[in-house]
DNA sequence: GCCAACGTTGGC
DNA sequence: GCCAACGTTGGC
């Protein structure tokens, strides 16, 4: 089981926005970029993944779950190597988990979010995994 | 194949 | 709004 962390601009598509897809999910297009790429294509149904607001907020908010492999991008133009998958919410952190926060924490300072910042889908490791999850409140 | 120029992301 | 990091492009 891996763990991810799939940032968005909650101007552009926001936590409450994946709740609000319910169990369906929302396919996560627009990856352009070569290593969060090999991520996507890494990512199997039924993993999870921490929901991280950029720019805004710059918190993780929430937990979501991988409900489809990765597929070509509708949204790529033909020929392009593109991948997406499908996420959905999964719960909310009880409390947000924010970027100074994970910067605070000792034992998060090798986590990729920090050390690739412009990463768009880092990987997160089973430790960091649950302390983070701690960090916001769940077990 | 190198590297300068340029564009984009994302934190501050 | 600025700037650092870093990916991409294009000239040589």
């Amino acid at each position: 089981m891996a763990y991810w962390l799939l940032k968005s601009e909650p101007d552009a598509f926001s936590w409450d926005e994946l709740k609000k897809r319910g169990a369906k999910g929302e396919p996560w297009t627009g990856i352009r970029n070569h290593t969060a790429k090999l991520n996507l294509m890494k990512m199997k149904k039924g993993e999870r993944g921490f929901f991280y607001h950029s720019n805004v907020g710059k918190e993780i908010v929430g937990i979501c779950e991988i409900v489809r492999d990765s597929y070509p991008d509708p949204t790529a133009k033909t020929g392009e190597p593109w991948v997406a998958v499908d996420i959905k919410a999964l719960e909310p952190m009880l409390k947000p988990v924010t970027l100074a926060d994970i910067k605070a924490e000792p034992k998060l300072s090798a986590i990729q979010l920090l050390k690739q910042s412009r990463l768009s889908v880092p990987q997160v490791t089973d430790s960091e995994w649950k302390i983070v999850c701690k960090m916001g409140g769940l077990k």
